[in-house]
DNA sequence: TATTGTTATACTCTATAACTATA
DNA sequence: TATAGTTATAGAGTATAACAATA
């Protein structure tokens, strides 16, 4: 027996699980997502109350059931969200004259302010992160996202 | 006013948030998920319980702690996961006589031939989902994962 | 009757501390 | 003392049922 190299490595292959994109781009997934959680922790911020804040951002006076439904979350679960943002003077429930029922959605400017500031911390981390990765991949990447969203069988949601 | 169309539509944009590779992998992600969720139910498998028969079949003998960090899940976690799948008869637990602390996690010919089936029938799902991905685009696409978990800070887990 | 926001609740996933038995 | 497996537990994230106010 010549040499074992270090005795203690796992050595272990995912041979079969590489077969299978979900199983890669979990991997990466989880790679960024660790990575947006830091770079948005000094600004107390987590992926969802920063997705909440640009999604108000974009859609100035929408509802609950709108921002819920364009972030793919359950209304009730959006109700804590909302709460810790308006707590926080981030974002403003407004009554809306017309449907006593709803909010319109606002950012107040320190909303908008923190909002600027966290978008660009994590488009410098963006741009570490795929660093290695080749501008026409990153295009392929981008164009494969979309048919595989658009391949899901019930994306009326 | 000409024409405000179906008067129910959400119409909310996420301009902001689709500047962000991360957003667009965890909408696509998802989509896998949900796919990959359906396709193993039928199997009585889960994500973790399928990748869990994967990795002892590509590395028979292998111990709970080389399968957890291959898994990247923590140890106590993958307890239970291996007690299911020892409760019905998919793996074995042998202890080994030079440790008797560790099990050796081996496939029965049950667990193997349901591993092969559950392969099989995810194999045929991706092709679905990728079915209008370039063959160019699947490519970069993995190659940009790899550049990507290539670029963890801490990657040493 | 239906919808908006809300409360309560439950289930999964994940993470940590501490124990036992071995080494 | 260190490690493998285990137990207990706590925290996120996510999902559903049911309620009050309003449409």
């Amino acid at each position: 027996m010549p040499d074992k190299g270090p005795e203690k490595g796992p050595r272990i292959t995912d041979a079969t699980l590489r077969q299978f994109t979900g199983y890669s781009m979990k991997r990466a997934f989880i790679t960024i997502q660790a990575d947006v959680a830091r770079t948005l922790d000094p600004f107390g911020l987590r992926m969802i109350t920063f997705s909440a804040l640009a999604m108000v951002g974009d859609n100035p006076g929408l509802s609950q059931s709108q921002l819920a439904a364009g972030l793919a979350i359950e209304r009730p679960n959006l109700v804590v969200i909302i709460d810790e943002l308006e707590r926080r003077d981030l974002i403003t429930r407004d009554r809306v004259p017309t449907d006593r029922r709803t909010y319109a959605l606002q950012l107040t400017d320190e909303g908008a302010q923190l909002l600027s500031q966290a978008t660009e911390a994590l488009l410098a981390h963006e741009e570490r992160i795929m660093k290695d990765v080749a501008g026409d991949d990153e295009a392929a990447m981008l164009r494969a996202f979309k048919h595989i969203e658009e391949s899901a069988p019930g994306r009326d949601r």
